[in-house]
DNA sequence: ATTTTGTTTTTTATCTACAATAAACATTTT
DNA sequence: AAAATGTTTATTGTAGATAAAAAACAAAAT
């Protein structure tokens, strides 16, 4: 087999769930843009919701003829790209507890275990290695480098020097900027989860992502954005991980991100730096006590 | 064919090169050891040594009979791995006058053009997408963004944050650390060259790569290590390309690295800053100088 | 004249195979 | 017994093939 033909059943899915009867579908160009794949892949998808009796497709006459079911669906490993689930496999495997720091990499065993080709999973792991969580020596194996703590310490360096850049460029952008918008309704969204955090303190971690994001969008810097993304991700699992006091935690960094946004809304320079800086400490404390114990430095 | 037995041709003529007659050869391991590749590397070099007649080799004995002639050595074209021929063709192509920011990268066309299968390039793609000079749409093309004018500032702007942050570290560092032995014979080799500039102002980029690469060493972080391997990757290509107003623009860079050594040996925080500043400044205005004219924001 | 549909071509994503290289195991030599 | 050599096995690096997906081209409909 060459390719799955992923990206179609899961555009598919995403437009059959979306379908009512007896309503008129667009123009193919229109429905290619808007699930964001090509006109071939909405050709295929209107093709199979005519050939399911699910549509009636003449020319331009589309006619959603009955509402898809459950059934009609495909099933959700068969609209997984192979990236994620690589991906994911991947992030369990050097999560779990046996994943010590200079453990050899495999790729064929690791190909296997997945039950995909070699070169996916090289492709990813080249693409992985920028994360600094494996390294590869040329002609031989990958080596594991692992949460250690050299590796939480250097990431928080990293992330400081970033941020603090980043909400300084923040509190430089003109006030009619949609960035002050946003950081409005990010406040918003802040104390609406303080108000009920018992309920909803396991959402922070999304909120939080966002929250970050939003601020170094403003540094308008690509290493800065790609950095950002390997945070996200490393923090995207991580955090499915270890959620020790978790509760209290997120709470404190609610309040922090409050003050933060005050400080930006301020505008004043020095009080950006400072509420940053405060909050960015006890972030760095907090992914300090989530490495794993046996991830000492090896 | 598979693989090119590149590895094998390199090794080969790096130890040709350096046999003399009648000497005797250590073991197996040691030579590996040596030469950085396998024993069966080693023992693939000492076969053909052997059968060509310039060693005699009967188990531990290994004599050198004669002196290899350059007609011996494997010809250069056959040394070089693969990596590092696409990664020259390709810079040299994106380089060049006709290379466009927004341009479309076509992983097969590549292929063909550099004589080489499309895993390779597409492999060589992913790993230099990290550079920040080129993305990707997901199955879709790579699109070249360019050494632009953004590029140039995102980049110094990042590069400014890191080496301040190395350079305060370094002036950290206790004064029994290696580090400060190569800083002092660093000093020497920037004295020495200044005082012969006029013949020498070529080589300074090599200096110049290795007195940052020594900078950042201090602050032992995998993400600026990345980033400062990007940074030379990039000056290496761009400062073969252009070479305007060289002798004055390395002079002057030689003074700012005095005195920022000297700062440095000072340990005094607010002038390795300041003089750290300076030079990063200059060095920012050489970057956006030598911009290729056609490759203004798109 | 522009937009939509129909058809063909190009390009990417992924698998498989295999030589080069590394690594492991076994035997011999000191 | 430790280190070297001899032999076998495992793993990586790369080419080539192919289905999926995108893109380009052509014809038809508003």
């Amino acid at each position: 087999m060459a390719r799955q033909n992923t990206v179609f059943k899961e555009a598919y899915n995403r437009y059959a769930v979306a379908l009512r009867t007896d309503t008129a579908l667009p123009s193919e160009p229109e429905i290619a843009a808007q699930l964001g794949v090509s006109r071939s892949t909405a050709r295929a998808i209107l093709t199979r919701l005519s050939e399911e009796g699910i549509i009636r497709w003449n020319k331009r006459q589309k006619t959603v003829l009955r509402q898809p079911t459950d059934r009609d669906l495909f099933p959700s490993e068969e609209t997984d790209s192979l990236h994620d689930i690589i991906e994911r496999s991947f992030m369990q495997r050097i999560l779990a507890d046996d994943a010590a720091p200079g453990m050899q990499i495999n790729e064929l065993e690791l190909a296997r275990e997945i039950g995909t080709g070699t070169t996916s999973v090289r492709e990813f792991l080249i693409r992985f290695s920028r994360f600094g969580l494996i390294e590869k020596r040329p002609n031989s194996h990958w080596t594991l480098k692992g949460f250690t703590r050299e590796f939480a310490l250097e990431l928080a360096d990293v992330r400081e020097m970033f941020e603090l850049h980043s909400a300084a460029e923040f509190g430089r952008l003109s006030r009619d900027n949609q960035a002050w918008i946003d950081l409005a309704a990010m406040r918003d969204e802040h104390l609406a989860m303080l108000g009920d955090i018992n309920e909803r303190f396991k959402d922070f971690s999304v909120l939080d992502e966002r929250f970050h994001l939003l601020i170094h969008r403003a540094s308008k810097n690509r290493f800065i954005a790609d950095f950002y993304d390997a945070i996200a991700i490393i923090f995207h699992y991580h955090y499915q991980w270890n959620k020790t006091a978790a509760r209290e935690r997120n709470e404190r960094a609610i309040h922090e991100h409050l003050d933060y946004i005050a400080a930006l809304d301020s505008g004043d320079q020095a009080a950006i730096e400072k509420a940053c800086r405060v909050h960015l400490r006890s972030a760095r404390q907090t992914l300090l006590q989530s490495l794993p114990q046996i991830a000492e430095s090896a």
